[in-house]
DNA sequence: CTGGCTTTGTACCGGCGATGAATAAAACAC
DNA sequence: GTGTTTTATTCATCGCCGGTACAAAGCCAG
């Protein structure tokens, strides 16, 4: 009688103090000394010093006594902080048209091992991500790691919190099929998460994910690559067919209300158009995209699966040919109206472009920027920075992040157990 | 020599404890009871008893122990927790085509107290401010209330960090006024924020600051109206030309980056519609506004300031007519086209339309969800609730809550001086 | 080479807010 | 009335963080 303790409060779990703040600073590489990650976390010289060595300990992140290179600076030097490149990993998984890959990745987006797994997607989603969990375990077992989690990328739209793949692309997948379930239980019977020295069950906090693979490589850009200390940053990218976008507002991907922002694939830039599946006609997927390049450029279009390359060739062989040139002028303009259009929906501060979009980017900067400049409503968008991307296998480094979150959420809860 | 103390760290600030977030949860209704206020917290009845009793030593809230309303409830009864009406305000003012409006705004968006003053706005922003400011004092010696901070709302893409209007519509002010400083000044000048007891400066976290009109509604809107609850919520609403759009994401306006998103008035929805000044032809902007409205129901249109009232008279009276009925349903058809598209880009969990947009909803809500429902891609999409405006003078509520801001992110540094 | 100067890393204490348990209070059910 | 349920309040305690002092490690001037 009496004391009843306390009704189950909805904890917010809040992450324990600056622990994973300071790690993600770490992560992203924008703390290389303890001086800067104790401006960056706003604390004192002894709190991020404490946290350092939480984490240090933790096996997370290397201390490194010796003076930093930039040998102007007064007084004492610094330590170097850095990921611990023998610590722990996430699997990080990747289907797409050609086949699929999975690699192990450390903190700091580093790839640590990679198993190409280069095949025909069969129909079944449980097939190719049994065999993506089993190329994964097998590099796992090779390298002795650890590993706290696991990332999926796909082709489609996931739709949250089911974590089904909505609109499957170029793999004979069912709508709607819930790939991060099942890729959480291909990974469970793999046995990956258990602790390698306790004969435990799975860390409660290990995510396993699946995101959509524009997206994902969004995350990755603004982590490790282009996007680094972007607030608001836009990803546009194409890969063999359509046209995907992504949002990453102060560091979290903006999915949405249930994961499906960002479809900006039919977004309006040609009135006479093309048809497009959804309706409309001359929508930014079917105007911008590598089929439509090739076809603008009066080529043959060989098989969907190598548009992309086919269209790298043209613009880096034979840009000189002026039916190659007219055809990527007028994607351009096709492209800088519609990211236009997102300009002023989005205000972005910078945007970077992956796939055929980033090869038209490197073909003819200012023209595009141009094109934006135009027709986005304010002078000072003319200014927004439009980039290529600059990671390989951004994808797969994202997929890698959405596992390494809960880690960068709360690093004692993701490890302690 | 020696201890040098800390370098100065570029302290976060972050509010102390949880009473703001305690705060905010009372301000927009959601915390009646201390009981619900513990969950929605996630600490413990302890705490959240303190921080309540604080923010009542405040003078912020009140508590009435009479058991609520709610008969059928077992255990002891909650105590009711309230904004306090006796409470500090902030001024609100609102310039627009028509004139202008001040008004004292409470916590919880309770208006306090209006001022009118309805005349023709001047080209110089200077005067308005000026004398919307003088309104405001006045309502402040009527009341002898404390007040706590000032916004503003214009019509008008307000630049972020500047504060400068953009493209002011139909007030003839020049583009790039300043009219965020502009309004500082004239609030200095009042001694408005003058501490009423100590005979102080203005205290040092009270905030002045301006915004978009529809930025400002959509902000009311969630706090207070048809948007609450929802954690990405899209605003569109017309005023008498022109088409405004804004996004309220985890209970944050989200201006971009510079203050400019959401200029969701060019997406294009025609392609053979009628030139816009952007350029294009077609656009949301020109196809949806009362202008469009009136011209397509076969009428002359009236002055500018009365369109919307025009528009309003038309839908509500003569409905009846098939040329009224088919205008109406032409535009809510292009309204649906324009934000499918904006579904696809931004998937927010709901709609509010205010303006012209509201009456057509509410003319025909079926009409205008199932052309959302068919344009935008994902099935679930159509399930996106689309509401109207439930608030009058949101925009002046929304400028209250820009003022606000500072109080609810951290009371105590904003009351304590 | 020696003694300032500057910046970085560490040890210690104290404050403050939150947790957790116990107790009191106020209704309803029987 | 008595027991049950839910809510409010008091109190001891814990842990994170802030502030201070001090030590360490390199430049620079003489």
């Amino acid at each position: 009688m009496g004391g009843v303790t306390q009704t189950r409060t909805t904890r917010l779990e809040r992450g324990r103090s600056a622990l994973g703040p300071a790690l993600e600073l770490v992560h992203t590489g924008r703390a290389p000394t303890r001086a800067v990650l104790t401006n960056q976390l706003g604390v004192t010289r002894a709190t991020a010093g404490a946290v350092a060595a939480e984490l240090q300990a933790l096996g997370l992140i290397t201390v490194d006594p010796r003076p930093g290179g930039a040998g102007g600076a007064q007084g004492r030097p610094s330590h170097r902080l850095a990921v611990d490149p023998e610590g722990p990993v996430v699997l990080a998984a990747q289907v797409h048209a050609d086949g699929f890959r999975a690699a192990l990745v450390g903190l700091g987006g580093r790839i640590v091992a990679t198993a190409p797994g280069c095949q025909d997607v069969p129909a079944d989603p449980g097939h190719v991500l049994a065999a993506v969990v089993e190329a994964g375990a097998g590099l796992l077992r090779a390298s002795g790691r650890r590993c706290l989690g696991a990332g999926l990328a796909v082709p489609s739209a996931v739709a949250e919190p089911e974590g089904t793949a909505l609109n499957p692309l170029h793999v004979a997948w069912p709508a709607g099929a819930p790939v991060r379930d099942i890729f959480r239980e291909r990974v469970r019977e793999a046995g990956i998460l258990r602790h390698p020295e306790g004969g435990d069950e799975a860390p409660p906090g290990a995510a396993v994910l699946a995101g959509n693979d524009i997206n994902l490589a969004a995350l990755a850009e603004h982590r490790h690559g282009a996007g680094r200390g972007s607030r608001d940053l836009l990803c546009v990218a194409t890969g063999h067919r359509g046209v995907g976008g992504a949002l990453v507002l102060d560091g979290r991907l903006h999915t949405g209300s249930s994961g499906l922002a960002l479809e900006v694939g039919h977004v309006a830039v040609n009135p006479e158009g093309r048809p497009c599946h959804c309706g409309n006609r001359g929508c930014l997927d079917v105007e911008t995209d590598p089929l439509a390049f090739v076809t603008a450029a009066g080529r043959e279009p060989g098989p969907e699966v190598s548009l992309l390359q086919q269209s790298r060739d043209l613009l880096r062989t034979e840009y000189a040919d002026p039916a190659v040139r007219d055809a990527a002028h007028l994607l351009v303009d096709r492209l800088g109206l519609g990211l236009a259009g997102l300009v002023n929906i989005l205000n972005p501060d910078r945007i970077v472009l992956g796939g055929l979009h980033q090869e038209l980017l490197d073909a003819d900067p200012e023209r595009l920027r141009a094109a934006v400049a135009e027709r986005s409503l304010w002078g000072r968008s003319g200014s927004v920075p439009i980039l290529p991307s600059t990671l390989g296998h951004n994808s797969l480094v994202g997929a890698a992040e959405l596992a390494w979150q809960p880690v960068l959420d709360d690093p004692l809860a993701a490890l302690g157990g």
